[in-house]
RNA sequence: CGCGGGGUGGAGCAGCCUGGUAGCUCGUCAGGCUCAUAACCUGAAGGCCGUACGUUCAAAUCGUACCCCCGCAACCA
């Protein structure tokens, strides 16, 4: 069997805002799938980073007087720092301020400016002087910016327009390339409206922090040029092309928020470069905050670190894993984290491994009995493990984390059924041999629910194995050993009194 | 008539493409078990599947109309 690639993506996110809950989602998503791809055998490349140029952060760094590189170095481990913090186990972080970025940006806007697909052009548009930028004009009527007025400016434009027809002829041709099917279906009807060209430039005048334009010394690329091409210069677009080619095309994971830039300026700067596209493109929702949008006005933000101190990391990943259904928007409180938390992690799974243990302890002096011969029962167990395996593979190559638990929960509390039908606290007394089979099964059902939950809660996992005796064990049914002495341990995942929180 | 997505027991979702006893998780109630983190197991209550017509022997599932919610380009995942 060959070999799978798989090089995915986060947005590169604005070193300017204070990490949140969606930033930490996105990127636990991206961890995740990672870990997947790796525990399949895949050839996994998993790329974040940051987007450092800009008015915000030119303006940001003016105000603390501090160049706008010191700033950005400043800000930029708020990140990293997390992702530290979060278990993200990222192969590169990029940041677009290193040199090469900026040199792989230049060498494309000079290539795609020589091919003729960049053109200058005055451009007439509402500027705020009080906000520095231009606005729309439902801004302006909003009436909320100061000293408005129509300027003229000369831009430079990528001729996004030409490939229209091309564009919409590709997303037509491959169905997995915007992911969900509505999202694709929305990028195709905001296709069907011509499409404009791109203003990709800013004078200096107006924002210098900036990469300049190599063709004019007057002018910074704006946003999509730059923050967009990390996606290959950081893989060796430009510098090492056999890099570049095990890797692109990739997966870009993004809120929904980005789904136009994505699948319509990158894709058409692909076209222009000659590049193959994304393999895809996945928009995932948002998080609300008990049905209202997270803001920094209302209050409600949610800042993960205050999370992983209360709960752990892994099970701050396992909830935002399994309550985000895919590509819908997801609803965050502290009330669903602690029910889920306890009726998923605390009673199905970490309370199994205590009683399973717990009567390996009492009954079985400690040590892991043999499988023996299996009976119909132990054979329904068995085959849901290995059913789950192959089915568990084909859910994470649609992406579908939050199923992937559901499944993994579903065998857990099988376990749990299958234990009460079996009852080895009472079989014990009357046959030990067929207790301790009952017990094996169960102890190596959670093995394999270990190992599958490995990449969503790593530490958790390891820990289980750990005390399995089989830390390195894989994905087929049976690697139990018989004959190991369990350690004693504390719950795994102690149950969260609600009394106390409220 | 701009486009797209959605409206399923208290909550969140599946089912709809390939019509035929409405399923899952959480919550509620009752019972069981007592190995376990007051956990686990079983059972029950609770739904006119947004509304109205239509097709059909039969519609949550197909068709038509309507109502309601959400999203739809400039840097918020």
């Amino acid at each position: 069997m060959t070999k799978n690639k798989f090089y995915v993506t986060t947005p590169i996110y604005y070193v300017n805002d204070a990490p949140h809950i969606g930033h930490a989602y996105t990127t636990i998503l991206a961890d995740v799938l990672s870990r997947f791809h790796r525990a399949l055998g895949d050839d996994t490349f998993f790329l974040t980073g940051l987007d450092e140029h800009g008015q915000k952060v030119q303006q940001a760094a003016e105000k603390r007087g501090l160049q706008p590189q010191a700033h950005c170095d400043e800000l930029a481990p708020r990140f990293m720092d997390l992702w530290k913090k979060l278990g993200i186990s990222n192969d590169d972080f990029i940041r677009t301020t290193e040199a090469r970025h900026q040199g792989v940006v230049q060498a494309i806007l000079q290539k795609v400016y020589d091919s003729g697909a960049i053109y200058q052009k005055e451009y007439e548009g509402l500027y705020s002087v009080a906000e520095e930028r231009f606005i729309t004009e439902k801004e302006a009527e909003s009436g909320q910016f100061r000293e408005v007025k129509t300027i003229k400016e000369k831009n430079y434009f990528f001729k996004m327009s030409q490939y229209q027809e091309r564009l919409i002829k590709y997303i037509d041709d491959n169905p997995g390339f915007i992911r969900p099917e509505h999202r694709k279906n929305e990028m195709l009807g905001f296709l069907r409206q011509p499409l404009t060209d791109l203003c990709i430039s800013r004078p200096k005048s107006r924002l210098s922090w900036g990469i300049e334009i190599p063709f004019d010394r007057d002018y910074v690329t704006y946003v999509w040029f730059d923050a967009l091409i990390n996606y290959i210069s950081a893989i060796g677009y430009g510098s090492d092309e056999a890099k570049f080619r095990r890797w692109w095309p990739g997966v870009h994971l993004i809120g929904k928020d980005i789904l136009t830039t994505h699948s319509i300026y990158w894709t058409t700067m692909l076209f222009a470069l000659g590049l193959p596209l994304p393999e895809a493109i996945f928009a995932h929702g948002w998080w609300l905050m008990g049905d209202s949008k997270m803001s920094k006005s209302l209050g409600n933000v949610v800042r993960p670190l205050d999370l992983i101190e209360q709960h752990g990391v892994d099970a701050v990943r396992y909830y935002l894993m399994s309550e985000m259904i895919l590509g819908a928007d997801a609803n965050f409180t502290p009330e669903n984290f602690i029910k889920r938390y306890n009726s998923d992690l605390a009673n199905d799974f970490g309370n199994l491994l205590n009683r399973v243990s717990g009567l390996i302890g009492k009954n079985h002096g400690g040590i892991i009995p043999a499988a023996l011969e299996p009976t119909p029962a132990e054979e329904e167990v068995a085959r849901s493990g290995r059913v789950l395996v192959p089915r568990v593979e084909a859910l994470v190559r649609e992406y579908k984390v939050d199923e992937v638990l559901n499944e993994v929960m579903n065998l857990i509390r099988q376990v749990n059924k299958y234990m009460e039908a079996q009852a080895p606290w009472k079989l014990a007394k009357t046959d030990l041999p067929a207790a301790g089979r009952v017990l094996y099964t169960a102890t190596e059902a959670l093995r394999l629910a270990a190992v599958l939950l490995k990449p969503v809660m790593p530490e958790k996992a390891a820990t289980v194995l750990a005390i399995l005796g089989v830390p390195d064990s894989g994905l087929a049914w049976g690697e139990l050993k018989s004959g190991l002495a369990l350690p004693a341990f504390p719950p795994l995942f102690p149950r969260i009194e609600v009394e106390k929180k409220v």
